[in-house]
Parts: C-alpha cells; structure tokens; sequence
DNA sequence: TGAAATGTTGGGGCG
DNA sequence: ACGCCCCAACATTTC
C-alpha cells in the first residue's frame, strides 16, 4: 500500500458539517480513504462538560451527519473516550497516519487537544489542525501595542480593518470510505437524550443538522434579516436568527453566515454602518470577541475578568435561585424568559440580558449560578459566549455593562412587549390580564385579576422582591 | 444593549 | 398686560 493511500482520521467535534469544513476538505484531498468519527468524552472537557440541552442537541445533529455522510458514501463512526486511547487505537485498527480536526478553544480542550496532538505526533502519525469556528483567530487580532482587546467596539473595527474571511468552500464531492470501516457505537449508546421527557417541546423548535441549517439562515437572510436591526429586540417577534445552536456545533460556520448575509444585500452591506447586514454580523462580532476574550483571559470562565469583583457579597439564597429557574418570579417579562428556556432551550437573546440583570442586580446572586443554568439549559450553551454574557450582565467583565445599569423588568417589558404577547405565550396563567397591567400583575385592582382568573400567590407568584427596593441594595453592594 | 433623580424650559391658567 | 405658579416635556446628571 502506498503511502498516499493510507487512510486520513477525521475527527468532528464542534464542526458538525461537511461545506466548508477545513478539516474534512483538507483530508480528502489527500486522496485517500477517510474515517469520520466523533468520541464521547465529556470528562476530557474539564468542569465543563455538555448539559442537558446541549446533549440533546448532540444527538440529533450527530444522526443527520451521519445520513450526510452515508448519503456520500461514507459514514459516521461513534466511540467513547479516552479519546488518546481511541485515536491511537484507531489509527493502529486502520493504518491511518494523519489525523485532522478543526480548533477549539475551552481551556480545558486546549489542554487535552495539546497532549492528543503531542502523543500523536510522538508515535509518527500526522496531525493537521485548523480553524473552521471563527473568522479572525483570537490570535491574529491585537491592539496597536500588541495586547488583546478588552473593548468591543475596537476590537470589531480591528477585525473589520482585516482582509475579508475567506468564501466558504463546498463540501466535498468524493467522501470514499476505507475499505473495512471500523467497529462503533451505536448513537443511543451515547445516552444523550434525557430520560425523563422534558424534551418534547424542543422536536416543534428546533431541527438540528447542517441542511436545515443552511435553510434556516437562507430564509433568514432573504425574509428577515432587513427587519432585524429593529425586530431583533421584539422576544415576541421571530426578529433574531436564532443561528446560535448551529454555529456552536458548527452546521453552520461563520464564513458561510458572513458571506450570505453580505452577498444576498447588496445594498446594505457590512461596511455601511447601521445596515441590517452591518447590525447582524455585529453579532457574529460579539461571537468572536467572546472567543477572543476566551483565548486571552482563560481564567473567566470560574473567575471575573474585572479582579476588583473576586470578593463582591453574592448572596446565596437557594430559595430565589429556585424561584428565578423556575420561572416563579412574580415578574412577567422575567418568569416568561425563564420557562421559554425551559420548554425550547433557547431564550431570546434581549430577554437573556433581562433575567441576567435580574438574577445578579435584584437578587444579588453571583452571575456563575447563573452561567451554571444556562449551561446546563441553553441547545446553544458555549463557553465563550455563556462566560461573556453573564459577566457583561453582571458589569464584571470586558466591557461589560456598568454596575448601575439595572433593567427594570416593568419597564423593560412594557418597551419590548407592549401587546404582551411573549408574555402571555409563556406565562398563560396571567395572559387575561389587559395590557396595562400585563407586565406588573401586582398593581392590577381586585376587579381585573378576578375578571383574568387570578389570585396572587395562588395561580401567579407575588413578586419575590420589590424592584424599587432591590435597586437601592445592589447600587450599595456595587457601590463598595 | 438603563433608569431614576435632578435640572431646565416654556406654555398656559389665573389673579 | 403682567407676573406668578404649575407642570409637562425634555435635557442633564447621577447611580
């Protein structure tokens, strides 16, 4: 057998595609036969392991590779960690001599892809690793003196000033397969889905794999994404894309999000300020400076960006905590965020900046309790972007929102949510109640809550705190 | 990618 | 006609 002839290792992970894939394509143009796996190895993956929704996610997006790949001939092989162990033990099962993958960038991953790569090469195999999850790789970005970014606004204007990201490149066409493919798991094995069922609202949201990605983002760039700069703050509206479960498992690269929102407006492209093709990959922007912070200051993922918050009072307060997951608040705008999430495993995206500010400013409860739920909760949990948000909320982290900067969930609900109808939709129990009081049910008159069917406390919470109050206590607490 | 408190302005009611 | 007050509307400051 000639060298050239020797099978290549494709090893998916966040990369659950087979357009634009620089790993898969780089593979296959060595003309030789390709082994595709993934390995389950959620305890390589440090105290960030996938969550529930996260799992789920997994599931289907790694059945529709799989068709994918079968459908080109080849398939999708399943194992389970160790993966040193399991690559090694592939390589030796195959005679495969390079192993390719495309980059992540947890810190826990880092470390473990750092010795794979080491072991690897140690025992003469070939290791090619690139980039197919960012357009601007956090260390090709710096600032005039040679430092990351801890600004956004400069920091996407520094990515901007960049040659564009290269076109995404097609899937390739030939996926021939070695000619005895190795033994694997089957998908169920994988115990990814829940056991007990709390999943069944998500088959009505979401359909995982990269053809219903592709889709999904067409429709978006040809129907909605010249609504978006104002729809976008509607949670009542479809105004977002709701692209992020498919660029955190990769059916969708960034590449391809950024090349189709630009070429299919011409009219409004990226360079025209406050375009709508301007204002959504500023988005795409916010994705890369999470990585970019991710990269740089590792350390954020237990700890703030922001040291002067390493002692900051959080309380522990396991009842609130409980009340704010549960969705049983006793604000609207808040508890109808909450249980979004818990029946769909997403939350809109305006909304999350809503229960964040409540969590970590209403009832002072650290940001990382926070960053645990939406981890364990969100189809779209990434670390990068999971770490920055909640920091930003909390005003612990890059430019993150000042500490006196607290939502007021009435008023925020009343400006977004005007008709009510992301609250009635989510929190049914209070949707006869009119608009007026829709969004503060505890100053609706005796008369209105009887007419809507309510008793306070009974069918719908009181509020767990007074905003008013609640306000005054954290502006003290962030005040030392 | 806030909200509340405080300050300023100007129209209109009224003696 | 004039000055005074009230207060809504808007602007600025503060947290």
């Amino acid at each position: 057998m000639s060298d050239t002839a020797r099978p290549s290792i494709v090893w998916f992970r966040h990369d659950l595609r087979l357009a634009d894939n620089p790993a898969l394509t780089a593979a296959f143009e060595r003309e030789s036969p390709v082994v595709c796996v993934f390995i389950w190895a959620p305890d390589e993956e440090g105290d960030w392991p996938p969550g529930a929704a996260s799992r789920w996610w997994l599931h289907h997006s790694l059945a529709r590779l799989d068709e994918q790949l079968r459908a080109r001939g080849n398939r999708l092989l399943l194992r389970r960690g160790p993966t040193m162990e399991t690559l090694q033990s592939l390589t030796t099962e195959t005679g495969a001599t390079a192993v390719f993958w495309n980059r992540r960038y947890e810190p826990a991953v880092v470390r473990r892809d750092a010795r794979v790569l080491k072991e690897l090469k140690h025992a003469g195999v070939e290791v090619v690793h690139t980039n197919s999850a960012l357009l601007f790789e956090p260390w090709d970005v710096q600032t005039g003196a040679g430092r990351p970014y801890q600004v956004f606004t400069p920091f996407w204007k520094a990515c901007l000033a960049k040659p564009a990201p290269e076109e995404p490149w097609p899937a390739p066409q030939r996926l021939c397969e070695v000619a005895a493919p190795p033994a694997g798991l089957e998908l169920s094995e994988l115990h990814l889905l829940p056991r007990i069922p709390w999943d069944r609202g998500f088959y009505d949201v979401w359909q995982p794999g990269e053809l219903e990605a592709q889709q999904e983002l067409s429709r978006f760039v040809a129907e909605r994404i010249g609504h978006y700069p104002l729809a976008r703050d509607i949670p009542g509206e479809a105004g977002t894309s709701r692209l992020s479960p498919r660029l955190h498992f990769g059916e969708l690269s960034p590449r391809q999000v950024w090349w189709q929102s630009n070429r299919n407006n011409p009219g409004s492209s990226i360079q025209v300020p406050g375009s709508p093709a301007n204002t959504f990959l500023r988005e795409i922007g916010w994705r890369e400076f999470a990585h970019h912070i991710l990269h740089h200051f590792p350390q954020t993922v237990r700890s703030p960006l922001r040291e002067r918050f390493d002692n900051f009072p959080w309380r522990r307060d396991a009842a609130a905590l409980k009340a704010w997951q549960r969705g049983q608040t006793g604000y609207p705008i808040v508890d109808a965020g909450l249980r979004e999430l818990w029946a769909t495993g997403w939350m809109h995206n305006r909304v999350r900046m809503i229960v964040g500010s409540f969590l970590t400013k209403d009832l002072l409860i650290s940001w990382t309790a926070g960053a645990r739920w939406f981890w364990d909760t969100l189809v779209d949990a990434d670390l990068a972007n999971n770490t920055l948000g909640w920091q930003w909320i909390a005003g612990c982290g890059a430019d993150a929102a000042p500490y006196f900067r607290i939502f007021n969930p009435v008023s925020q609900g009343e400006k977004l949510d005007g008709d009510g109808r992301y609250v009635r939709r989510w929190a049914p129990e209070i949707s006869q109640l009119p608009d007026a009081v829709i969004h503060r049910p505890w100053e609706a008159d005796p008369n209105e809550l009887q007419r809507a069917g309510i008793e306070l406390g009974r069918d719908y919470p009181e509020p767990v705190v007074d905003h008013a109050v609640a306000r005054k206590q954290a502006l003290e607490a962030y005040g030392k």
